[in-house]
RNA sequence: GGGCGUAUAGCUCAGUUGGUUAGAGCGCCACGGUGACAUCGUGGAGGCCUCCCGUUCGAAUCGGGAUACGCCCACCA
């Protein structure tokens, strides 16, 4: 049956109906755990055998802020090739599709692109309000987003689309919020934030804005007896300074690290200590930089990397807070002004000068922002959790990469990966704004919040026989001795008038004893083992002196008249154990708010976790309980009534957390959050679609985000389900435009993917965006590329159209008899199968076939590969050939070759190759055809074709440079020496194919003919005969021969190189010598000529 | 400032482990209605492979440095 086709093809009349009927198909939705949305049929058996593995990829979730632009329209057409050639290889193939809200961009987009027109901000309509106008927008979005993707295509499975913020996905982020804080991954800190004192309000990073300015730069000493000035823009804030940085290469301050000094600045006394940090510049200022916690980001960091106290100085109204003289309750400008004459009137002040900066201001008001610690939310990535068996987020998450359970695609992504996350802190994950995942924690109202102090006595527990004798006793089981028990009795009086909720002790025998005389009330006792004593190793049973004596090296610290071995070779370091009695206390603020609780310990964890309460370092708290006995109390000002869950807990007056979560959070999760998690996740077992279709096998993004988002679904998925969420990660460069620039609105240079969608079609765009894309390289595109690419879709529409006219489309590889294929017949057929596997045509080539390409992710090569063959193999050649050397299988041949270049182009261009295969009445669809694997399997050494096409090529060749007109026979002969039998049997191919040839003669040799073109392939001469134009010819000989002289002199210099024979491998040196021997024939053959 | 990447024809990019007279597409030029395709065909002209130094018998390819551009991160006291 034969068909005629239109004579263009029109991707606007076929795209939607196609998509539509592949959508209806149901085979974009793998068999589901879920039921199908309108009775669509998952992949039946016969497409996908029950035991296919799974290839599975979410797609990354765009933000709703914005239409899609070509970047997205990129990864789009990268994935959705991955998943059509995983379908059609018979995998249960997922490519589940959602949008990500992206709080703090939509926050912006809607506030400052739509109120601002309104002349509103999101504080004059209030949170709910505000909400709903964002909400109102990104449906918007959302509809426009869905779209686009349809449009290009995409093979998603719709009935499982996700939204960051949907209804599942804020369950899953509450579960998982309050899994990692019972875990203890997730706590809660202080951080330097951002604060509006006029709109008293905490500002996100974007909401800041920088404004130059011009400002004074102060040098002065903070008093007579400090060593050196240092450099500021605000005196004021360096009341509650507590430390100075100087960069550790610098030779002047070098002898003064590590010490610490008492000042008195301008009446205020401060303790400075002289720390090194390598980021301070040593050429701004005096290369000492004030290091004030409190009130700046670096100088916070610096401060918990040093261990330095914070001192609080400025307050939310912008004013210096009381403790301050003279200068508490003063604006900071007034502050300023004293100070600074106080400095002059001290003779402090060496330097003012003005400089320019950038001053931070809000978005709203331009007041300037003042930094100031706040609470907020962080994940602990080096916190060792019991559920990782012992190791960090971070750990696991390095790991990963490190043992190559990830693989990034292209591999040098796997150092910035790895760079990031070695150098991960913990991820602050709370955002001062109103649109997103609100955080799951609930506090009392404010008015009872007052009360929710903890009372902490912390008591050590009384004297043991070994205490006695000098002995350490770490975590060996010693008993309190008699004078322990009559000295703790005695303490009990203490207790009389006080009332305590709760006593919690270490489990050790000598520290319950003591809390059991100490409970008069008969209270709960509670024992924990983070309040054991430090673990001394082998040192426990040896008397302290011995151990000092027998250990001359290990550094000690003598305080209070006690020795405290900072390190012990098997045992515990002060650093483990302020961290357990560290997170000790973190639980006890959260449950024990409002309470008064007595704790009975040891010396060290004592000392520790009195360094921990005031903020000090630990060798500063070291001796605080050295004798045996002694109660301190403190106030612990705590979280109070915090209530971490899913649900608020019962009674009204539980006020939510006003902050929301970062978008990373909930976007960290995608890879199993759209996957059932957490219903489809009980007691450690994956059902449902998390047990099939989770890990995922790639994950492909640009790589702008690789840290951002990549890094974060790893951890989080380790978290969740102990798994690596995929198995490659696949990383898309960016789209620029013709010149190289990044695109963007406001250049206006952007493309738009609906655009040129509806001037070129579908796979045209796609066509354009895969070929020439390296995996994480920029591409550049114009609109020409992709011109040509229509062009080119529009090429293989017209190959069908004429083997349409030409054969029956029904024919099958059986039907053809191999004893009558032709040299060209065998010629395509195994250019062909080298497209599918490697074969002698690849071997030679030592290319790799589509499907390795595809394999290994090199797409771009795949598709030019395919482009090759499809024009130059099978249009330029054999379609012409077709056209005189016919036979019934030739056109059983073209119908074959065309149903499996379909298959191998559709993952690209789907559309057009779905189109073309409906013409040829098939039944089922091309998307989920097999991908060919069966060769045609007839072998032909592509030489002998190509010797032909040589000669063709040489021909046409020549003739367009003696200007020979079209419409002129010519008579040929050729010399073809041993290859006279293949060219006379090709003959008819090198008369027909555009030679212009009147008669030819093939001889085996023969005399030299004068007045003709002479040609030189190899051993074989052509004359074209009647050339009239001697001058040109003369020229064009002489042309020749310079050339090849040219190229001889280079290959004799070569082989006359000593060095170059003796070193070169064998090989080599065949090579060069058979191609001189070559070169020089010709030569001969044509100064003969 | 730190890390990473890129630099090859007018443009967009290939160029595998060092051995090519350095390739393709677009654009350009010339010719051309030939059994599908002018969204086409045939042919051609375009290159100090950014620069410098080194390793090597041999470098577009490996190493070092410079320059330019891009991306990410930090910082601007």
């Amino acid at each position: 049956m034969k068909k005629e086709l239109p004579k263009a093809y029109n991707p606007k009349e076929v795209e939607d109906k196609i998509y539509a009927a592949w959508e209806k198909s149901g085979f974009f939705q793998p068999e589901a755990g879920q039921p199908l949305a309108d009775n669509l049929d998952n992949l039946p058996e016969k497409l996908c055998k029950k035991d296919a593995k799974t290839y599975t990829i979410i797609l990354p979730p765009p933000n709703i802020t914005d239409k899609l632009h070509i970047g997205h329209a990129s990864i789009i057409a990268t994935q959705d090739l991955m998943i059509r050639y995983h379908r059609m290889k018979g995998d249960r193939t997922l490519w589940l599709p959602g949008t990500d809200h992206a709080a703090i961009a939509t926050q912006n987009v809607v506030e400052k692109r739509l109120l601002k027109k309104e002349g509103l901000s999101r504080h004059d309509l209030g949170r709910e309000k505000f909400l709903k106008k964002v909400w109102e927008y990104l449906k918007k979005t959302q509809a426009v987003i869905l779209n686009q993707t349809k449009k290009m295509g995409a093979s998603l499975d719709w009935s499982r689309e996700a939204f960051t913020l949907d209804k599942q996905r804020v369950e899953a982020v509450k579960k998982m919020f309050v899994d990692m804080y019972k875990a203890g991954a997730i706590y809660r800190g202080e951080r330097v934030i951002n604060w509006c004192p006029r709109c008293q309000s905490t500002l996100s990073d974007d909401e800041v804005e920088y404004k130059n300015q011009k400002t004074k730069l102060y040098t002065f000493k903070y008093s007579k007896n400090f060593p050196f000035a240092i450099a500021t823009t605000r005196p004021e804030t360096k009341l509650g300074d507590t430390a100075v940085a100087v960069n550790p290469k610098d030779k002047r301050y070098k002898k003064y690290i590590g010490k610490t000094y008492e000042v008195d600045f301008c009446d205020i006394k401060l303790k400075i200590k002289i720390i090194a940090d390598r980021h301070v510049e040593m050429n701004f200022g005096t290369g000492a930089l004030g290091v004030t916690p409190a009130h700046s980001m670096a100088d916070w960091q610096m401060a918990e990397k040093n261990r330095l106290k914070i001192i609080k100085v400025i307050g939310e109204d912008g004013k210096i807070k009381n403790g301050f003289g003279e200068y508490s309750n003063r604006s900071v400008l007034e502050a300023r002004k004293i100070i600074i004459k106080k400095l002059k009137k001290d003779n402090l002040l060496e330097k003012e000068e003005e400089i320019e900066n950038n001053l931070s201001v809000c978005y709203r008001c331009d007041t300037a922002i003042e930094p100031l610690p706040s609470k907020q939310w962080f994940v602990s990535v080096d916190k060792k959790l019991e559920r990782l068996g012992g190791k960090s987020l971070k750990e696991k998450a390095i790991e990963a990469a490190k043992n190559k359970s990830i693989e990034f695609i292209p591999d040098r992504f796997e150092k910035r990966y790895l760079d990031w996350m070695e150098n991960m802190h913990d991820w602050c994950i709370s955002r001062q704004i109103w649109f997103g995942h609100r955080i799951p924690v609930y506090y009392k109202s404010k008015v009872k919040n007052q009360k929710s102090k903890i009372n902490l006595i912390i008591a050590r527990h009384g004297k043991t026989d070994w205490n006695v004798r000098g002995i350490m006793q770490g975590q060996k089981d010693i008993p309190m001795n008699k004078l322990g028990e009559e000295t703790t009795f005695k303490l009990r009086d203490k207790f009389k008038n006080e009332k305590i909720d709760l006593i919690i002790t270490s489990p050790l025998k000598r520290a319950k004893r003591t809390a059991e005389i100490l409970n008069i009330h008969n209270v709960e006792i509670i024992e924990d083992d983070r309040l054991k004593e430090h673990y001394y190793g082998m040192f426990e049973g040896k008397r302290r002196d011995d151990v000092l004596k027998e250990n001359p090296d290990i550094k000690i610290v003598e305080k209070n008249g006690a020795t405290f071995w900072l390190e012990i070779p098997d045992g515990e370091s002060y650093e483990d154990v302020r961290k357990r009695v560290s997170d000790f206390l973190e639980d006890i603020k959260n449950k024990y708010a409002g309470k008064t609780i007595l704790v009975v310990s040891h010396e060290d964890p004592l000392d520790m976790m009195h360094a921990v309460i005031n903020n000090i370092s630990k060798i500063e708290a070291l001796g605080e309980f050295t004798s045996v006995s002694t109660i301190r109390r403190y106030e612990l000002d705590t979280e109070k009534n915090i209530y971490v869950g899913v649900k608020p807990p019962k009674g009204d007056n539980w006020i939510q957390d006003e902050d929301s979560l970062d978008t990373w959070f909930s976007s960290g999760m995608w890879t199993f959050s759209t996957l059932g998690w957490p219903d489809n996740f009980k007691n450690g077992k994956k059902s449902g679609d998390l047990a099939k279709f989770h890990p995922t096998q790639v994950l492909g993004t640009g790589y702008e985000i690789l840290t951002l988002w990549v890094s974060r679904m790893i951890m989080m998925s380790l978290f969740a389900v102990n798994e690596i969420p995929f198995e490659k990660v696949y990383l898309n460069g960016m789209v620029l435009d013709e010149h190289g620039k990044k695109m963007s609105k406001s250049k206006g240079n952007g493309i738009d993917p609906l655009v040129v969608i509806d001037k070129f079609g579908t796979d045209a765009v796609r066509l354009s965006l895969l070929i020439g894309n390296t995996p994480g390289n920029d591409m550049r595109l114009g609109e020409e590329k992709i011109e040509g690419c229509r062009n080119f879709v529009n090429k293989l529409w017209n190959i069908s159209r004429y083997i349409y006219q030409m054969s029956d489309v029904r024919c099958q590889m059986s039907d053809v008899d191999v004893k009558k294929l032709t040299l060209a017949d065998k010629w395509i057929l195994t250019n062909f199968d080298s497209l599918i596997d490697v074969d002698i045509v690849a071997s030679i080539t030592k290319s790799k076939s589509a499907t390795e390409f595809l394999n290994c992710y090199d797409f771009s090569f795949a598709a030019t590969l395919l482009q090759t063959f499809t024009l130059d193999f099978f249009a330029d050649w054999y379609l012409e050939i077709s056209k005189f050397e016919k036979s019934s299988e030739k056109n059983k041949i073209l119908i074959l070759i065309l149903e499996k270049l379909l298959k191998l182009w559709h993952p690209f261009i789907p559309f057009v190759t779905e189109k073309i295969w409906k013409e040829m009445d098939k039944k089922n669809l091309l998307m989920v055809e097999k991908w060919p694997t069966h060769k045609f399997n007839i072998s032909v050494d592509p030489r002998r074709f190509d010797i032909i096409q040589n000669i063709i090529k040489t021909i046409r060749n020549s003739r367009s440079q003696y200007k020979i007109k079209p419409s002129q026979k010519i008579k040929t002969v050729i010399y073809a020496g041993d290859k006279k039998e293949l060219i006379e049997s090709q003959a008819h191919l090198i008369k027909n194919l555009r030679t212009g040839i009147s008669e030819l003669k093939i001889l085996e040799k023969g005399a030299k003919i004068k007045d003709a073109i002479y040609l030189v392939i190899g051993d074989i001469e052509i004359y074209l005969i009647g050339m009239i134009d001697k001058k040109k010819e003369k020229e064009n000989l002489q042309k020749e021969i310079d050339n090849l002289e040219k190229y001889l002199i280079q290959l004799k210099n070569k082989l006359d190189n000593k060095n170059f024979i003796a070193n070169a491998p064998f090989k080599i040196v065949e090579i060069e010598k058979n191609k001189y021997q070559k070169t020089k024939d010709k030569l001969k053959k044509y100064r003969v000529n």
